[in-house]
RNA sequence: GCGGGGGUCGCCGAGCCAGGUCAAAGGCGCAGGCUUCAGGAGCCUGUCCCGUAGGGGUUCGUGGGUUCGAAUCCCACCCCCCGCACCA
């Protein structure tokens, strides 16, 4: 006997070497390109891509059995920094990530000695995951194949095209960006190489620039510059340590470490001074705003490490300054040590400039008094400052005090006031962080402004609105997806596309920098249509230049010209552009939702840019698979990989189990257990099989079987719109299961598997499930006497001039009867002997069809059924019976679902009694007991309880003893 | 905090948008039975509680509301997953 994973090989060889999955142009049939984002070879490929992929194979599948020539291609990507990371700490020996690979990866000694070398180490993981891919049975043209990086010439030129291209059209742009940085390490730190401070982002601190007596600037950090209108004084604390320095040729008084942190954002900083902050508190300062006088008070919550460690006061509007200047004005021997006049700062009065709803002229004064909030230690504090800034923010308007700025919302006018006050000199900025980072070396982290980086312009407005039409004209799969992809185009600003190190392709115009992983894996699926000529004529990285490119994608430039200088003959540049127009744009890519927010929104922003003739077409999004309830993770050691997968359970198996786990955004869930349990399920569907191919050879073309052959039409409708829906899901409950429960019915009707019927509709079982489990359904259908594949045998379509309504509803109705009679038993724990079932009369039927008909102009009223009812003379001579029965039938009918009428007005009067008979034999077997039936008023009636009576069109009454 | 997706009878999950076919599909697991027995598999029954006649009771994260009627609609709250940027 032919073992699985026997079964599996065979077909897979069959597959490759009658090159079926190999796709050409062809006129003759509607193309369809699905792709599957290539993954990151730093590692073995586990079940999580297996999910994405399997859901993108099974599309392929069902689409190239529908007839479309269907390509799917596969390739690598090695771009960035993290192979070469990787690579690095095997070199220095990092014991953990070792026993990872070892141990996870199952990578032996030998080959791991050379990951030292991080091409390697790709490489090894490339050709280990291009044989799992393999074994899983993807129907891939491997024609196609190629892995990212310079170290692959011509997919490398393709790139410098792309970013070439892009920067033509003004959407890669040059300029500063603030970055968390690592002084140690010298470069940014991410959020996942950072010790403490995971998701802190760089904050921009508008500085205000007030001025002592002397010139000098006290530069004032606040994210509400408005409020400069309400300044009262500035504090400084005391005991912190302070230094006047020169910043782009200013003197400016900042606390120490704030002069660091300058230094790394543009700034120059040189130090000319030393001093406590004590020793310019009491000092005077102007704002640049007016010529009043104001004081630098002792502010003891002021900290030096936020901002510029110079704070300016707006007790109007802010708690913290309302209350620390209470407490100066309270406890005047605070000001001691300064030599300040107490009276002055009595005198120092909140200035109003906010109006905001609910509140009178000093909304912090206001809300600190409702909260009860006791000084500036208490906690209450903080919680009153965001409530207000939300408040004002959001509600506020400015007063006439702000001048040019007044009767503005605050929210409205921020930003202009800002490029204001820079542009008149009296505020500039600095980036801080909210909260303290600390890099994986420890070391703390800052704020640093890298200059001369590059950028893509996703944040430009006319891009995010062509892109919103790209997403428009696309089918999104789930559909529910798609408010996210809005909400992300909105988001997304500029995106630094290129780094110093790793692996990848360098920027064409600025020698040093590495067009960075997101970048390159944006419209490369335009690659995979010219690939297969790169490789088949030779053509080198050399023979590359921007023009062909140019030609084949957009059809530019002069054919015969381009050949000479490329030594491309003319036919082959030829044949490059019609494989590229022929298969683009791209039908349908599916991701897992981690990557909507960036790789997916790329690829619809650079598809805009670059290919605006050829737009995706769907966009397929799927949960993130977890193994075990838990989130995959090599540390937590439920890290399974596709080789681990394949090797316990096979190609068919992994699939099934896979696709079963979840669809939609739903997370799907990994459990060793049940993929064995669908292993198990899977051999069950093959010895079913095999029953039927050993005993159906007799021709039977009853009623059953009209049934049978109806169903599977349902069926096949079912998994066809699920599939169109990619709801791969739904697809293959109904594909296995659900045709397994039709199956078993019919074999359970007819009480043996003899009927040739159940071949032909194994045929079409074998075609609605080998999407699913290709090879299993492959071996099959060979059994069944096909020479051919059944993975390009033609779909099943739906006919409906198969399905058969009657058939359907008498099976139901027989379902019906068992079950009633099953829960009589179940109820009454007896032993069944004799079964009598008593159809109803047929004045019954008339009376129930004609409520039937009646309720599709909506619902039923008693008295009006009782008149149209009484306007039938047959119906009229039993009226005494009619008026009792009728009302028992009006609330039910009134709750039926409307399609279940209409399949009941279609069928209209079931021949009960007919039926009753024929199953009686079905019913004894099932029941184990003499079976008898009768019309409820027919003559020869057996009726010993007077049970008849109780009779109602598709509700037999039923008597047992 | 913001944005997206969720919370259903042991487990996985359908149903929800368009309220009554819903004690709620299907699968798995479990229990009993039948077949078979080389192993596996197949088939049937049961699986919220009660019930000697096809019935009744209590359920769909929590608390309210709308309705003759709510798993489904509205409001509030709680919990889980994903993303929030120089990172693949």
């Amino acid at each position: 006997m032919t073992s699985l994973s026997q079964i599996e090989n065979k077909w897979r060889k069959r597959w490759e070497e009658a090159k079926i999955f190999e796709a050409d142009p062809d006129e003759s049939k509607t193309k369809c390109m699905v792709t599957f984002p290539f993954s990151y070879m730093n590692g073995p490929l586990h079940v999580g891509h297996g999910f994405t992929a399997t859901r993108v194979d099974v599309y392929a599948r069902y689409k190239r059995m529908q007839g479309y020539n269907v390509l799917f291609p596969w390739a690598w990507h090695w771009t960035g920094e993290t192979i070469a990371g990787a690579s690095e700490r095997v070199k220095a020996g990092d014991e953990i990530l070792i026993r990872a690979f070892r141990e996870v990866d199952g990578v032996s000694e030998e080959h791991l000695k050379k990951f030292v070398d991080p091409v390697y180490m790709a490489k090894y993981y490339t050709d280990d995951s291009r044989e799992s891919v393999k074994r899983l049975g993807y129907s891939v043209d491997w024609r196609r194949e190629f892995h990212t990086t310079s170290l692959y010439p011509t997919f490398s030129k393709f790139v410098e095209w792309q970013c070439e291209r892009l920067r033509e059209k003004g959407y890669i742009i040059k300029g500063t960006y603030p970055v968390v940085w690592c002084p140690h390490d010298q470069s940014p730190t991410g959020d996942h190489d950072r010790q403490t401070g995971e998701g802190v982002i760089p904050e921009e601190y508008i500085l205000m620039k007030y001025k002592m007596e002397d010139g000098t600037i006290l530069p004032s950090g606040t994210f509400r510059p408005e409020t400069i209108y309400g300044i009262t004084n500035i504090w400084i604390n005391p005991d912190s340590d302070y230094v006047k320095a020169k910043v782009n040729g200013e003197t400016w008084i900042v606390s120490k470490t704030a002069a660091g942190k300058l230094a790394e954002q543009q700034k120059t900083v040189e130090i000319l001074e030393n001093f406590k902050g004590k020793e310019i508190i009491g000092k005077h300062f102007t704002s640049p705003l007016s010529t009043r006088k104001m004081l630098v008070l002792p502010g003891w919550f002021v900290s030096p490490d936020n901002a510029t460690g110079v704070v300016y006061s707006v007790p109007a509007h802010a708690p913290f300054d309302f209350l620390a200047l209470r407490d100066l004005q309270n406890n005047p021997e605070l000001l001691k040590d300064f030599n300040i006049d107490p009276t002055e700062v009595q005198a120092i009065k909140p200035i109003s400039l906010i109006s905001v709803e609910g509140f009178g002229e000093c909304p912090a004064v206001e809300l600190v008094d409702q909260m009860g909030v006791k000084d500036q230690h208490d906690p209450k504090a903080e919680e009153a400052t965001k409530t207000l800034y939300k408040k004002e923010f959001h509600g506020g308007k400015l007063k006439q005090i702000c001048e040019k700025y007044a009767g503005k919302p605050v929210s409205r006018i921020k930003d202009i006031l800002i490029d204001d006050f820079k542009e008149k000199g009296i505020a500039d900025s600095m980036y801080d962080l909210p909260e303290p980072v600390v890099c994986r070396c420890m070391t703390p982290c800052q704020v640093k402004l890298l200059k001369e980086q590059w950028f893509i312009k996703y944040s430009d407005p006319t891009w995010k609105q062509k892109t919103k039409e790209t997403l428009a004209q696309a089918k999104i799969y789930p559909d529910s997806a798609r408010q996210w992809f809005l909400n992300i185009i909105d988001w997304l600003k500029e995106w630094p596309c290129a780094r110093r190190s790793g692996l990848g392709t360098a920027l064409p115009w600025s020698p040093g920098w590495i067009v960075e992983t997101l970048t390159d894996s944006t419209v490369y699926m335009a690659f995979y249509t010219i690939n297969k000529h790169l490789k088949q004529y030779k053509i080198t990285g050399e023979q590359l230049p921007f023009e062909v490119f140019d030609y084949i994608f957009y059809g530019k430039g002069d054919i015969q010209k381009i050949s000479e200088t490329t030594k491309i003959p003319t036919n082959q540049l030829q044949e490059m552009r019609n494989e590229f127009l022929y298969w683009y744009p791209v039908d349908l890519r599916v991701s897992a939702k981690e990557l909507l927010p960036n790789h997916l929104t790329f690829f619809l922003f650079q598809h805009t840019a670059l290919f605006p003739d050829h737009l995706p077409k769907g966009v397929g999004v799927n949960g993130m698979l977890s193994v075990e309830g838990k989130k995959m993770s090599k540390s937590k050691g439920n890290f399974v990989t596709l080789k681990t997968a394949l090797n316990e359970f096979g190609a068919d198996a992994t699939r099934c189990a896979l696709l079963l786990g979840g669809e939609g955004m739903n997370d799907p869930d990994w459990r060793r257990e049940t993929v064995g349990d669908i292993k198990t399920k899977l051999n069950g569907f093959v010895s079913l099989a095999q029953n039927i191919l050993d005993k159906a050879n007799q021709p039977d073309h009853g009623h059953l079987e009209q049934w049978l052959i109806g169903v599977l039409q349902e069926r096949t409708k079912i998994v066809t719109e699920n599939l169109e829906q990619l709801k791969t899901r739904t697809a293959l409950e109904n594909a296995l299961f659900e045709i397994w429960n039709d199956f078993r019915w019919y074999i359970r009707r007819k009480g043996h598997f003899k009927s040739d019927t159940l071949k032909s509709a194994l045929e079409t079982w074998l075609k609605l499930l080998s999407p699913f489990a290709p090879h299993i359904c492959e071996e099959l259908w060979s059994k069944l006497g096909h020479t051919d594949f059944v993975s390009l045998a033609a779909w099943p379509v739906y006919d409906e001039t198969k399905v058969n309504i009657q058939a359907e509803e008498t099976e139901n109705l027989t379902k019906n009867v068992m079950d009633d009679t099953s829960n009589i038993l179940k109820a009454t724990k007896m032993t069944p002997k004799k079964i009598y079932y008593y159809a109803a009369a047929p004045w019954k039927w008339k009376v129930y069809l004609t409520a039937l008909k009646k309720s599709a102009d909506g619902n039923i009223v008693v008295g009006a059924l009782m008149k149209e009812l009484m306007s039938n003379p047959d119906l009229k001579a039993v009226a005494g019976k009619v008026a009792k029965f009728a009302p028992t039938l009006v609330q039910e009918i009134n709750r039926m679902p409307e399609d279940m009428k209409q399949k009941q007005l279609q069928v209209a009067e079931l021949n009960e009694t007919e039926l009753l008979e024929t199953s009686q034999e079905f019913f004894a077997r099932e029941f184990n007991a003499k079976v008898f039936s009768f019309q409820e008023d027919s003559q020869d009636i057996v009726d010993p309880q007077s049970k008849a009576k109780f009779a109602k069109p598709y509700r037999p009454a039923i008597y047992i003893e």
